[in-house]
RNA sequence: GCCGCAGUGGUGAAAUUGGUAGACACGCUAGACUUAGGAUCUAGUGCCUUUGGCGUGGGGGUUCAAGUCCCUCCUGCGGCACCA
């Protein structure tokens, strides 16, 4: 039988499928293992090379387990909400649903070409209302909750409500956006509408009015991390600041614990650094500073009180509340016109000259706690309003920021520590946090380290501030004025909102006619007719982000067809949580927070079993696209030429499509049909062994549409079969790493593949014998064995290719047709070529699926040889092999290693002054 | 500016984690078979001034021994960025 991977792989794809053979079940005795892909958003160009690379890996991995006796859940489905089947449905009047289902479509025909092991009987679809009634529910579980910091955990709204009610807020420790005082008796004198802008303050899920990043060319608002570079990550359009009544979530309450939970997960630094960065913890103190008339004072946040003796003046943010309040008459025109200049700059331009200094004087002192000089007060653009108090000290010696604004404004600056360098302070700031306190009364010697701490422990003592730590990380604005996304399951009543119950979810999203914002500037949702409750409430207009439905998918997957809960307790408490996550590394600040924060607060709440929802985290990086060009000649636009010849004309580059080119080379015919304008192009070829070629120029860019580099694993599947299509992904390099697709090594591959079927034939014939294998085979196979399950187990999947290329030589070199070996062989390829492994395990007369036969045991003693190679060196330097006994004693290798006659020309005339023995290794002598 | 990661043949990359650098594959060279080769097989392929020497971005260090550990500089990639 020849190697046929079509019949192959279209026999083995419906045999799956129609068995049902991946099916998980959490009513298993065996031990779980859940292995899970980010979900894909179905966009319109389809499948790319790029994205299977991590659904292979973690399909080979799945498999792996599935070899090793675990009972692996690994499901698949789509994040069907999104912004461009929404841009074409403005365009063109479709719906987004047909659009996303005929994407759908495509994608799992694709998906399906490669063979992956995915159990479709859980495939979730986030725009399915049965699907985003939990992401609703969550919600309303959201908007039910504020977080306690004493207990740090959310807790019910209702607890806080009691609180109020019998103490008011005092001693109250819950995560808010501004503190608040009150007595029970005045929160009881409140009316409805007073009570519900103060629990709004708590709730975990809460409206604000809150400065946001606003895209009109998308006519919504983004989250931070949707925005980069001051451009909207989809589509690369402006965005400019503006306050907005928005829906907001609570993450920075989780600040701490998302922080800390890191510690525990096994995954990359490199992401933990981003996700570290991106919460921003800063220890330091906040430190009350009184202003010199009347009895006000403000707090700010250092992460250095050990320079306060270096203090020259303050700093608020233009933002600040204290600015209104510390203006002096005298300035006040001057302070006003400074805040109006601020207010015209965007938050884009105050990025673009962080160079710029400005600032203006309050006209206002506050008394240095310790010296109790007077210091000025001054408002400056460089200190944000929303970070710390959004006031700072000014130690221009030691901060460069302050010390660009002493510069500007001719403040004094006082150095407090020494250091290397230190004697430069009044050209350049010394940032560092090393060196001695001087000009610091009790401070001074003191190294800087110990100084913070002694300082902080004094600032508590004398009740000026606390030890403080401040996040970077902010609230997640939850509101997006767009048509395509779960509706907000919440209504108005007297413009108080209200949370649906559980029993009127989901809130299904209306039919509109158009899929632009109204005439009156509402969201598309305003279009809906009748859009009301059965009061006659109006609903909530905006729809949530992107991110909400892909935040708690995981979960579903778990019991994606129960109606009662999100996920049953039993089905939840056998599959737990994610143990390998494969996914790229763009959602670090994105997704992967969200969905930790969103685990977290279902934790919270008891109903998930585990505070963390992935355990492993593999990034599987990107594949680039390499674009081939051909060179049209200027003077006649029919003639192309190759590359080597291209420097003796006047051309013009054109991105030619790679799948017409092989190894740079033009298939001349298939360019001509192509396209009817080059139906008669000529060309000016180079010669190469007697042949005419066309050479074909590259680089290495983005894959798109646009660049005709966009290669579809299809059709890679279609020309040499899925299998080597999944090896090739794999041999390329290692996942992690990120490299432009090229196809130059695939048929290296496909001839591994090719052998390997060989190894079993003779012929055309299957041919295997029941011999028992030689030493020398069972070598090969044990060596094998070691290398792929050390190999998967530590994700290197490139390695393994290699692994089983090197066996497969071996063994066709010894000619080994051992039932004995080939078997084990079989199961060994499987998680990278299942169609070929299965094709071969059902010739070898195998009934049940390979996919459940145990993955072979591996045992030393078949490796072990009984001489070693022992390299001998004389000063470092290797200048001989020497094979002895591998279980020779340390002795007995010293002396048969000075015995040898090689070791006498080193040694002549020399003394011995140490031999060194390394076990298994090499043998060191050190004359001299 | 700060933080993190990486740098190995013509190419993609290996290296048992401190122990014979360049496995495996592509490409290239030569040969065999063939009417033919973009098929298959065999051999060779780090570099050089080749009885030897040099080699893992540059320089220095630790060690009997360094691609691997330490210091420093250079280059590339990623993240954060007036976060006090």
């Amino acid at each position: 039988m020849p190697y046929n991977f079509t019949e192959i792989d279209k026999k083995w794809q419906s045999y799956w499928s129609e068995k049902g053979t991946f099916k998980a079940d959490h009513s298993s005795d065996k031990p779980k293992y859940y292995v899970l892909d980010m979900f894909p958003y179905p966009s319109g160009a389809g499948l790319h090379v790029g994205h299977p690379l991590g659904y292979i890996a973690s399909d080979i991995y799945t498999r792996y387990k599935r070899n090793k006796g675990f009972n692996v859940l690994h499901p698949m489905g789509y994040d069907a909400f999104g912004l461009p089947a929404e841009q074409y449905a403005i365009q063109t009047g479709q719906h987004p649903a047909v659009t996303t289902n005929e994407n759908i479509k495509r994608y799992r025909e694709q998906l399906d070409k490669i063979g992956f092991s995915f159990d479709w009987s859980r495939e979730v679809l986030t725009c399915d209302p049965k699907y985003y009634k939990w992401t609703q529910w969550a919600f309303t579980q959201m908007f039910e909750h504020y977080y306690d910091e004493a207990q740090d955990k959310a807790m019910p709204i209702s607890k806080l409500v009691e609180h109020f009610s019998e103490k008011g807020s005092a001693g109250i420790q819950a995560h808010g956006n501004e503190p608040m005082e009150f007595s029970a008796e005045q929160w009881q004198s409140f009316d409805e509408a007073k009570r519900d802008q103060i629990l709004q303050n708590y709730r975990m899920a809460y409206l604000d009015d809150v400065p946001v990043n606003w895209c009109p060319a998308l006519g919504t608002v983004l989250a931070n991390d949707e925005v980069k570079d001051g451009l909207s990550e989809r589509g690369g359009h402006p965005v400019e600041q503006k306050v907005m009544r928005q829906w907001c979530l609570r993450v920075s309450a989780y600040a701490k614990r998302l922080l800390e939970g890191l510690e525990k997960l096994d995954w990359s630094d490199s992401i933990k650094e981003v996700q570290k960065n991106w919460i921003g913890r800063s220890e330091g103190a906040q430190v009350s500073f009184q202003v010199k008339e009347g009895d006000l004072s403000f707090d700010i946040f250092t992460t250095r009180p050990d320079t306060i003796f270096g203090v020259t003046f303050m700093v608020l943010a233009p933002e600040s509340d204290y600015v209104a309040q510390v203006t002096t008459p005298q300035q006040k025109e001057a302070v006003e016109q400074y805040l109006q200049a601020c207010k015209k700059k965007s938050q884009k331009e105050r990025e673009m000259d962080v160079k710029t200094v400005s600032g203006v004087f309050t006209g206002a002192y506050c008394i240095h706690p310790f010296t109790k000089k007077e210091i000025p007060i001054w408002i400056g653009d460089y200190v944000l309003g929303g970070y710390g108090t959004g006031a700072i000290m000014a130690v221009p010696a030691h901060d460069s920021r302050d010390h660009a604004f002493a510069k500007q404004f001719e403040l004094p600056i006082i150095p407090v520590v020494q250091g290397e360098g230190t004697d430069r302070v009044q050209e350049e700031s010394y940032d560092a946090k090393s060196g001695k306190m001087i000009n610091s009364d009790f401070l001074d010697g003191k190294k800087v380290k110990e100084a913070i701490k002694t300082m902080i422990y004094k600032i508590e003592e004398m009740k000026l501030g606390t030890k403080q730590v401040n996040y970077r990380l902010r609230d997640a604005i939850f509101s997006r004025q767009r048509y395509w996304g779960e509706p907000f399951p919440v209504y108005y009543k007297d413009g108080r909102p209200q949370m649906l119950e559980l029993n009127e979810l989901p809130l299904e999203l209306p039919e509109v006619d158009k899929y632009l914002p109204t005439e009156t500037g509402e969201p598309p949702l305003g279009r809906a007719k009748n859009w009301k409750t059965k009061e006659d409430l109006p609903f909530e207009l905006s729809t949530m982000p992107g991110f909400a439905g892909s935040s708690a998918y995981y979960l579903r997957y778990m019991d994606p067809h129960n109606e009662e809960a999100l996920v049953s307790k039993e089905a939840n408490e056998y599959w737990r949580n994610v143990d390998l996550y494969v996914g790229g590394t763009e959602h670090a600040t994105g997704h992967l927070i969200y969905s930790r924060f969103w685990n977290k607060f279902l934790y919270d709440l008891g109903h998930v079993c585990e505070d963390e929802p992935f355990k492993k985290l593999l990034n599987q990086g990107m594949i680039q696209g390499r674009s081939n060009f051909v060179y049209r000649l200027k003077e006649d636009k029919n003639k192309y030429v190759s590359l080597g010849l291209k420097d003796k004309y006047e051309t013009q580059e054109l991105h030619v499509d790679v799948n017409i080119v092989s190894n740079d080379i033009l298939d001349r015919d298939a360019f001509r049909s192509w396209r009817p304008e080059f139906k008669d192009a000529e060309f000016i070829c180079e010669e190469k062994e007697g042949k005419e070629i066309y050479i074909c120029g590259s680089a290495v860019e983005k894959m798109s549409k646009s660049k005709f580099n966009v290669v579809n694993p299809d059709i890679i599947a279609d020309k040499y079969g899925a299998d080597t299509l999944r090896c090739y992904e794999m041999f390329l390099g290692p996942v992690e790493q990120s490299k432009p697709w090229n196809t130059n090594g695939i048929e290296g591959v496909y001839r591994f593949l090719v052998k390997f079927w060989n190894l079993y034939h003779d012929g055309d014939q299957l041919k295997i014998s029941e011999e028992a294998p030689s030493a020398e085979e069972l070598k090969v196979l044990h060596t094998v064995i070691k290398k792929a399950t050390q190999d998967i187990e530590s994700f290197s999947f490139n390695t393994t290719v290699s692994a089983l290329m090197i066996a497969t030589n071996e063994l066709s070199k010894l000619k080994c047709n051992k039932r004995e070996i080939l078997e084990p062989l079989a199961i060994i390829l499987s998680p990278y070529a299942p169609h070929t492994a299965e094709e071969l395990w059902s010739l070898l007369g195998h009934k049940e699926s390979i996919s459940i036969a145990p993955w072979p045991e591996f045992n030393e003693k078949y490796l072990i040889e009984s001489n070693f190679n022992y390299p001998v060196s004389f000063n470092g330097k290797m200048r001989f092999l020497l094979e002895l006994p591998i279980d020779m004693g340390k002795e007995e290798i010293e002396k048969a290693v000075l015995s040898h006659e090689d070791s006498q020309k080193w040694i002549e005339g020399k003394t011995i002054k140490k031999v060194i023995i390394v076990p298994k290794k090499i043998v060191n002598i050190v004359v001299g």
